[in-house]
DNA sequence: ACCAAGCGTGAGAATCGTTCTCATGAATCG
DNA sequence: CGATTCATGAGAACGATTCTCACGCTTGGT
């Protein structure tokens, strides 16, 4: 029932870290195995989830359905601003819909709101 | 190069026609299966891409990932608010987060911003 | 420190949604 | 009425993610 420390977990908790962009559990099950740290692709897995599920990282589908993970500056709910391309990312805050969202659901009495919201775009330096 | 019409895509039109809620692949092949419109899976899986593609279908993920379909009401850009439980779907417009994502964007210096909103919550009769 | 209890780990199998392959079928156009 | 070529379907293949289960290591009490 307790979360328990392990090497495992320090070492995605580290290269978690390390990281700008959002990563797949495969990018960061990659990085761990390119930096000398052994960990199975399923604990990274697992890892990556227990983290989202504390919301000790956030979590976000790209295009192509696949789970992304990044730990972000701010603790607090925001969105995101990622770079198509490089998955540069920046972090967002919208008052502004946030009470849209919520005002939304309210007027047609939905309960629970919660809302995904993301901003896709090509960054300066993937322009070309 | 052009586009056929073929019993198939007739017949996954009028399904898609018949549902209110956003559907799967997969629930739409059932749904022609029962009503006695033999269509392969993989055809529905095509089709429903390529509608989607010319934008007669939207287009959307649930939690899980799964990709799900439906004929809008609406032909111009605008978002849901769909039910967790049930998929009950509403259509809403945004015009105050359209402006917003495009103003994000733009100050980040991101172009082609493209963004991804949809609210889900539950709905007065999946309450209980 | 020592131990017992039980969560965590990993390799590979299993899932599951979706896409691909490729031989056959059927719109479409002249 | 063909010929052309896109569309179809059954099953294989894929790819991300989850599950299985025997073994190991963290932890909390002593």
């Amino acid at each position: 029932m307790t979360t328990r420390m392990t090497r495992q977990r320090a070492a995605v908790a580290e290269a978690l870290d390390e990281q700008d962009e959002f990563r797949s559990a495969q990018q960061l099950h990659e990085v761990l195995r390119a930096r000398g740290d052994s960990v199975g692709l399923a604990t990274v897995y697992r890892t990556l989830q227990t983290f989202a599920d504390a919301h000790e990282v956030d979590q976000l589908r790209n295009a192509d359905g696949e789970v992304l993970y990044r730990r972000c500056e701010r603790v607090e709910h925001h969105h995101h601003l990622v770079c198509r391309s490089c998955r540069r990312t920046i972090e967002i805050d919208g008052p502004t819909v946030e009470a849209w969202a919520a005002k939304v659901g309210a007027a047609h009495d939905f309960t629970d709101i919660d809302h995904t919201i993301e901003l896709w775009g090509t960054c300066k330096d993937c322009r070309g």
